[in-house]
DNA sequence: GTTGATTGGGCTAGTCTCAGACCATTGATC
DNA sequence: GATCAATGGTCTGAGACTAGCCCAATCAAC
């Protein structure tokens, strides 16, 4: 590197790509987030053009390239729209090898760095936080039902809880780019096959880190997200080749 | 709000604006973050645009409104280029009062959790790294620098000081949203009147920073980093009308 | 002084994106 | 079956943005 960090950090593109592609890229976000699941409903176009601050024409080419690809289904006419077909699919072995041989050593290092700071960042800033009643019942009501989950809804709802931290917070920069974080890794999260053994150990960590944000206890959260977010980067950091 | 928070999260707009308003915004980052000092010179045009991934037309449209506003003066032929000229006012005491509510209370709430999860974060992520020599290195000449710092370099060395620890732990994406936080207050860390007393205190804690991220301690490195922060956190806030 | 490399200044043709209007289809309701 | 509201489908003209090219100014080196 013959500039300083700082530089290449600052002065970097203003923009990923054009407004087709950054649209694609959202709305496959809000799919493989769980966002909207299968069989739900995008909003009409002209409201998310809106949502999104792009043109429809713009959007309808994303929306077409995702119903080509298979993602969506648009039907016409009063109660249509452009309804979710994706469903996540289960991983076979060899499926997590090559999704973190595709993504390279240096962005892995680099996302599961990223994640790990921002998501204990935020629980530790909530567990700060003077929660209220109903803050308290939304964390509470994310953990009993990712514990209630079957495992066809166990990635959307484990999403949703760790999301419900940042969210919680009240920062939407800091829910946005936790989100983001979330994102750049749901591939090879995917690809991760569940296991009954890693879900109650996953469980048990999740338990952790509410006890630790609701007792007000900024480093045991901190600790409890580190541990439970360690315990996945290990994991994917084993399948490089 | 009669939305998810996780739908406004994912399906918000896909670009904050035109490619001229974020590449102008872009600069004046580069310029209120101490990248390019006052005196110092901008890449030239065509390879500035390339890093920036726009057209040179553009670029030079935000070259030219950066020059109208009297921040930078630029110099036609050989070693010639767009000059910084701006500097930082010394604020008045109205100055952040006036600042502080020209943002808000909400959007200030959101940027100062924000800032202190990615911070705390990103030295609770430094903490728990092996560092090796040069990184130690490079920590406490950040620091020895600072300290050493004059009134008029002290701003940008202490942003260089914070924006090193994100980038030492080797995440781009991190160092990214370090200096994206940094950003968003620093109209706001520029109109605080800087006091003797402020700033040995303020020394105190980047010591305390330093020693815990060396000491291997991630939940003492949070802990400094908070400190650190709710204490200017704390000062904005008191200036809300 | 002349030269030549480097840099900002400016032009053009083409593509991307947008706002807005209008058309086509669907299906619940009457 | 007719109606009508909601929704996707399509077109057009205008503006933003780009790539590429050439011109103009400057100044160190010769």
């Amino acid at each position: 590197m013959d500039e300083s960090p700082r530089f290449m950090t600052v002065l970097r593109p203003v923009r990923a790509g054009n407004a087709f592609e950054e649209t694609v890229e959202r709305l496959l976000q809000a799919i493989k987030l769980g966002v909207v699941g299968r069989g739900d409903k995008l909003p009409p176009e002209r409201e998310l053009a809106a949502r999104l601050g792009i043109s429809r024409v713009t959007l309808r080419e994303a929306i077409r390239a995702l119903s080509d690809a298979g993602y969506l289904d648009v039907r016409r006419g009063r109660y249509g729209g452009a309804f979710v077909t994706y469903e996540p699919p289960s991983p076979g072995p060899g499926d997590l090898r090559q999704a973190v041989n595709e993504m390279g050593v240096a962005e892995l290092s680099d996302v599961l760095t990223f994640r790990l700071a921002v998501e204990c960042g935020a629980a530790q800033v909530l567990a700060t936080t003077e929660l209220t009643d109903e803050q308290r019942g939304v964390l509470l009501r994310r953990l009993s039902e990712l514990e209630a989950a079957g495992l066809d809804d166990y990635r959307r709802l484990d999403t949703a809880f760790h999301l419900s931290i940042a969210e919680l917070t009240g920062s939407s920069l800091l829910a946005t780019t936790c989100a983001d974080a979330r994102l750049r890794i749901a591939d090879l999260l995917n690809a991760i096959p569940m296991l009954q053994v890693n879900l109650e150990h996953s469980g048990g960590q999740h338990r952790a880190i509410v006890e630790a944000i609701l007792a007000g206890d900024p480093d045991a959260a901190r600790r409890a997200v580190a541990e439970h977010l360690e315990g996945t980067a290990a994991l994917l950091r084993g399948f490089l080749t």
